[in-house]
DNA sequence: CCTGCCGGGAA
DNA sequence: TTCCCGGCAGG
């Protein structure tokens, strides 16, 4: 079956694992699933020590003691040294630690005196054994055998470490995770997929690719340890992928801060600790305030393509200064992302660090400490009060140029989530650097410029 | 000097 | 409101 034999490739674990959840899942499918089916006579429940070499696989089904039941669950990880097997038990969402004998490969006779999961009197339907007890699972050379331990060992100390990593779903309801397991292909999202297939296959996409601003939301519960580890186990290299198009900043919105870190965990701490205060139970409710405290930014790193307006994320508190014009303005200046871009528009390499300032730190935020420099990460909302402007763009033989312009000239944006007074502001326009209608069309096409421009006014077409 | 554009005035 | 232009300021 093609599930089985699928699951058998990508499961670090091998087969073992995998058809321990299909076995569960759907008994007597098929020629596959029933060649691990039919209980043989010779399968008696017993401890697993009981079994002697019998090595207990994460995500393996087992059967344990708890609470006058005998309970299946799953193996989350076998302790040879301790004798220990720390066993998962979904349907009580609870994790236990067993002595190995006190493990059981398969339901006790008493319990389960017929195979029919019918009669069980737990709350699972419950297969009468697992594989590895009925089933001549093919032993394998010992150098397999430790490449599984040391699968099992990497994929279980990356979890323990941060299982919110990788779905929030698995904080709340691992139980679901771990026993439902999901039909056909995805089948070993299931219990073995729940301990191990996920993140030690290779697989492209152990969990969806988040954003910063995805995980910021995804994870509102990440907090202390969990949040360095995840940003050091995973955003780093989020972050190192979209190096060719787009940095992500965070910019704290507390007033009179303006700190700009790199990563959404850090700017949290940073507000959690700088502005709300980090104390206990506090932290616990103003966990989600945090998100309230900062923006996030973009800054394009090569000019790729502008970055997609829907990532930008402007304060709820808009400056009074600069009015948002619409929804749709800003990015259709920015929509014209096929553009080519002219070599000459070498922006300031912010190279990773948000140390190295760039000359626009001074005005972004005066009073944020010395890594502001990274306020070379703007979010661009300056144009609104230009309103229809944007759009002529579309048709500027020069948009290549008046996009690179529009991002060199950061000075003269403020950022939609500070509010600075209006003080920031220079009384007079900085003269635009683009070219204008009168460059562009010459001044004997003066009926083709902008209005503005022929009024002598700011250009709404080429707008810097 | 050229250019962009603000401020203000005329229609 | 539309249109125009004097004048300022940056390059």
């Amino acid at each position: 079956m093609l599930p089985k034999i699928r699951l058998g490739k990508r499961s670090p674990l091998g087969a073992l694992v995998s058809t321990t959840c299909l076995s569960e899942r759907s008994d007597h499918q098929g020629e596959g699933g029933g060649g691990v089916t039919p209980v043989p006579p010779a399968t008696r429940p017993g401890p697993a020590a009981a079994m002697g070499k019998i090595k207990l696989h994460p995500g393996q089904k087992v059967y344990v003691h708890c609470s006058s039941c005998e309970c299946p669950g799953v193996v989350e990880q076998h302790n040879h040294v301790d004798n220990q097997v720390s066993v998962f038990l979904p349907h009580l969402a609870r994790h236990v630690l067993r002595k190995t004998e006190d493990v059981w490969t398969s339901p006790s006779a008493h319990l389960f005196p017929s195979p029919s999961p019918s009669t069980s009197t737990c709350p699972v339907p419950t297969p009468a054994r697992t594989v590895s007890s009925c089933i001549d699972v093919p032993r394998r050379n010992a150098e397999e055998v430790d490449m599984d331990e040391m699968m099992a060992a990497m994929v279980l100390t990356s979890l323990s470490f941060s299982p919110l990593l990788h779905s929030p779903k698995h904080t709340d309801t691992p139980a679901a995770l771990g026993m439902e397991c999901p039909g056909g292909e995805l089948s070993d999202s299931g219990s073995s997929g729940y301990w191990s297939v996920g993140h030690s296959n290779g697989s492209p996409a152990p969990s969806p690719p988040m954003t910063e601003a995805d995980s910021g939301l995804a994870t509102p519960s990440d907090e202390g340890l969990d949040m360095e580890l995840e940003q050091v186990l995973f955003e780093e290299p989020v972050l190192r992928k979209r190096k060719n198009s787009m940095k992500v900043a965070y910019r704290c919105l507390w007033p009179s801060c303006g700190k700009v870190l790199t990563s959404v965990v850090g700017i949290k701490r940073h507000v959690r600790t700088l502005h709300l205060g980090s104390s206990g139970e506090h932290e616990r409710c103003s966990r989600r305030e945090e998100d309230f405290y900062y923006t996030e930014i973009h800054q394009r790193e090569h000019q790729a393509r502008p970055p997609p307006p829907a990532h930008l994320s402007f304060s709820p508190v808009a400056p009074p200064c600069a009015p948002w014009p619409g929804p749709s303005s800003p990015p259709l200046a920015m929509a014209h992302s096929d553009r080519t871009l002219p070599g000459d528009g070498a922006l300031p390499e912010p190279a990773g660090d948000p140390g190295d300032g760039g000359p626009q730190a001074s005005l972004l935020s005066k009073s944020a400490p010395s890594d502001s420099g990274s306020s070379l990460w703007q979010v661009r909302s300056e144009h609104s009060y230009q309103g229809a402007g944007a759009v002529f763009r579309v048709r500027s033989v020069s948009v290549g140029e008046q996009w690179h312009q529009q991002h060199s000239a950061p000075t003269r944006t403020t950022p939609a989530s500070t509010s600075p007074p209006r003080c920031h502001w220079p009384s007079r326009r900085v003269r635009g650097e683009a070219k204008k209608c009168r460059k562009v069309y010459g001044i004997e096409h003066r009926d083709q410029w902008c209005t503005a421009c022929r009024w002598k006014k700011a250009c709404q077409r080429f707008i810097d």
